[in-house]
DNA sequence: AGCACGCCGACT
DNA sequence: GTCGGCGTGCTC
């Protein structure tokens, strides 16, 4: 404990998960020379104590000794986090103007924030022994579970963790005992991630086609330096081939990657895959999980006991031991990019990641973004594509349907629904996408004009005529259905416009003879899981499949060959530039989800805009041709990606506070405005009123991001320290994408 | 974000 | 007389 007099006493400065824009120094603990940058810290914070990030030592604070308090402990020695993972988590603090203890937090898995206990599961790991390597299974006959649990041995020839084996089934530990007691199998030491020389005993890849080759080879040989890959390639064009194939190269040379997927419905099969093809350790990282399981995954892959991790957005951080990839399959995907708090872009940061650690990255999509798209054509990312459908698929025919002055049955025209009953007599599948649940969007007074609202939002009630309610899609509240109008007590109620439940109850009519699937957040909701119903699907035992948007991701039909988008107008007009480019998306997508070798897919689009030329554009050109097309508009109308912007969103109880706070920092940021950058707003924005909240917006715009990131840089902190701020609840997104 | 202090209304 | 409402201020 005695210190020399002499030596100056260290000064810890820590950032603290708090949303403030500061650090807060303290005196160093006695262990102090065990302490590295990026270590969590036991901190007296307030009343409290706190979890806070080690990120410099110095010798001199600013503050009066007196002032400073000590830390507590040093949790981690040495820190979880590398030099390099510091450096992006400083990057990205500076970049998206968010305190920089939040975005460190953001790091690590719940688990790790509160609790100290780097408690690493001493996993308990399984082997064959000598006699289990070399024994017949056919001699456990007796013992079925047996059987197939040494089976299970054999054929991977290496260590099972007892998660794995949990996966696989979840009764494997009888059977285990029994086989340990039999000495067949052994408890082992978890291994260490694989060395160059670890075995992939993996089955023979598959057969490539030349494009397929020129792109495994292209992140291959880049494998050890930065590089940014976009892998073009439509449903079917053997995409995730390629990432196995260079996931594979990566695993060789005993290198970890980290593959990011949108959203968990799309984990089980492509995990399902990794497994069956890799024979490391995979981790797996996904909102479903609980916090353990997600710290379990987050260390794994820290210590380098996977190779492997297989995560949604919030596992991009994760600490690789050995980074050798990063792959972000559907790049294009919104759920990339958080939408509260810490509002960061998975794929930009993915970007920056690869360029600090050395390390390639692979962007995936059949619809990449125009950013992306923009940065191909730029030279800063290197554009691969896949045209070709493997094992010569045809792709689906895409058709406009006018329906202008066409008599309609709730939301389908009469050439629609030949089309249905031509492919249901082919006994074909059929799928329906309308991007809208409930029964109807409106419920409106025939005899005064009284419409159902929220309370809460400035937005329309939707029914649901099932379960007899009125449900708000945008706080959730919900009501009665009312038998009478409420204000005239008279007239008739009226649903106007189309949900899927309603076009669900018209298709039961008209086919009463078919089975129809309701794929939406209500029916999964209701009825249980969605792998459930895709599994019913695939069997073959629905005939018609309707759904919203949860249709689009992923998930792919063979059987079915006609696809029908019922209503692609509304996505047509919007305020929002992006609309656009997710319409393309979207429709590209959907046509994507039909179809097989042997049949060719069909997909009609209802219109009145049939002249639309970004509809003719994508149907006669294609998407890569929208896409010029898209970009060209964005050009001349100096929006992103040929501009950079930022929005800033404050709510309040009441309009004026809001507004009043807004119009407050556009002031501010005028006077400090030294660039090009434009101030406009503050407006309210685009639903005025959410959840009983009153929002207003200001947007920023540079031609220069410099321009835009140095102006934020002086204003935001400011923010924080005025009065009026401490009244709202604001929040700053830096590259929008989406303005409401 | 927490958490405490602080100054005004309806309760045992 | 007090329990407790949430406005305001601070956290090294």
């Amino acid at each position: 404990m005695a210190k020399l007099h002499n030596a100056p006493a260290l000064i810890f400065r820590v950032a603290i998960p708090v949303p403030l824009y500061r650090l807060f120094d303290y005196l160093a603990p006695a262990d102090a020379d065990s302490a590295q940058l990026g270590a969590r810290l036991e901190v007296p914070f307030g009343k409290t104590r706190k979890i806070g990030f080690l990120v410099d030592i110095v010798e001199h604070s600013e503050l009066p000794g007196d002032k400073l308090k000590q830390v507590l402990r040093i949790l981690d020695i040495p820190a979880l986090l590398s030099a390099a993972d510091l450096q992006l988590l400083h990057w990205a603090s500076r970049y998206y103007h968010h305190p920089l203890g939040e975005v460190i937090s953001a790091a690590f898995p719940v688990a790790l924030r509160r609790n100290s206990s780097v408690a690493m599961p001493a996993e308990k790991h399984y082997g064959l022994t000598g006699m289990g390597l070399l024994a017949d299974s056919g001699q456990l006959k007796r013992a079925p579970k047996q059987k197939v649990v040494l089976e299970k041995f054999q054929a991977h020839q290496h260590l099972l963790s007892a998660s794995a084996l949990s996966q696989w089934d979840k009764n494997w530990r009888v059977p285990v005992q029994q086989l340990i007691a039999k000495q067949l199998v052994q408890l082992a030491a978890a291994p260490e991630l694989a060395s160059p020389s670890f075995a992939l005993t993996q089955p023979a890849a598959l057969h490539c086609n030349p494009k397929q080759q020129l792109a495994i080879d292209a992140v291959c040989s880049s494998l050890g330096q930065f590089g940014v890959f976009l892998l073009e390639g439509v449903t079917g064009s053997g995409k995730t081939e390629v990432y196995m194939q260079i996931i594979s190269a990566a695993l060789a040379r005993g290198l970890q990657v980290l593959v990011l997927v949108p959203e968990i419905t799309l984990t089980p099969q492509l995990e399902e895959r990794f497994r069956r093809r890799f024979t490391v350790n995979i981790a797996v990282s996904h909102s479903k999980l609980t916090d353990n399981q997600r710290r379990d995954a987050w260390l794994h892959i820290q210590q380098g006991r996977s190779a492997l991790l297989l995560g949604t957005r919030s596992a991009l951080f994760t600490p690789l031991k050995h980074p050798g990839l990063i792959i972000l399959d559907e790049e294009h995907d919104a759920s990339f990019k958080q939408q509260e708090g810490f509002r960061f872009s998975a794929r930009d940061v993915a970007v920056v990641r690869g360029k600090l650690l050395n390390i390639p990255v692979l962007l995936g999509s059949a619809t990449p973004s125009l950013e992306s798209l923009h940065n191909a054509a730029h030279q800063r990312y290197q554009w691969l594509e896949l045209p070709e459908r493997a094992g010569a698929a045809i792709a689906p025919a895409l058709h406009l349907l006018d329906i202008r002055n066409k008599k309609m049955q709730e939301g389908l025209s009469a050439a629609l629904l030949e089309e249905i009953q031509k492919t249901l007599d082919k006994q074909e599948q059929v799928l329906l996408f309308l991007n809208r649940r409930g029964f109807a969007p409106t419920l409106i007074c025939h005899g005064c004009g009284w419409v159902a609202r929220c309370l809460h939002c400035d937005a329309n009630l939707v029914i649901h005529s099932h379960e007899r309610l009125l449900r708000c899609h945008h706080c959730g509240k919900e009501q009665r259905l009312p038998d009478h109008c409420p204000a005239c007590k008279t007239g008739v109620l009226t649903a106007l416009g189309l949900g899927t439940e309603r076009v669900e109850q018209l298709l039961a009519q008209l086919f009463s003879n078919k089975t129809i699937a309701r794929l939406d957040r209500d029916s999964i909701q209701r009825k249980g899981s969605l792998e459930n119903y895709l599994e019913q699907i695939n069997l073959g035992h629905v005939d018609i499949i309707l759904g919203t948007q949860m249709l689009a991701k992923g998930h792919h039909f063979p059987n079915v060959t006609l696809v029908a988008i019922l209503d692609v107008d509304s996505g047509l007009f919007s305020i929002d530039f992006h609309a656009a480019e997710k319409l393309a998306q979207l429709i590209v997508q959907v046509s994507g989800r039909a179809g097989r070798a042997e049949k060719q897919g069909k997909v009609i689009m209802q219109t009145r805009k049939p002249d639309h030329p970004l509809l003719t554009t994508l149907i006669n050109e294609g998407y890569n041709s929208f896409a010029k097309t898209a970009l060209a508009e964005r050009q001349l109308a100096h929006l992103p990606p040929y501009s950079y912007q930022a929005l800033l969103r404050a709510q309040g109880a009441d309009d004026s506070l809001p507004q009043s706070f807004l119009q407050t920092v556009a002031d501010l940021a005028q006077d400090l405005n030294t660039g090009d950058t434009q101030i406009l707003g503050p407006v309210s924005a685009p639903m005025a009123r959410r959840a009983g909240l009153y929002r207003h917006q200001l947007l920023f715009q540079s031609g220069k991001r410099q321009t835009l990131q140095r102006l934020l840089a002086e204003l935001i902190p400011k923010i924080g320290q005025l009065q009026q701020g401490k009244k709202v609840r604001w929040s700053l997104d830096v590259d929008p994408v989406d303005l409401y």
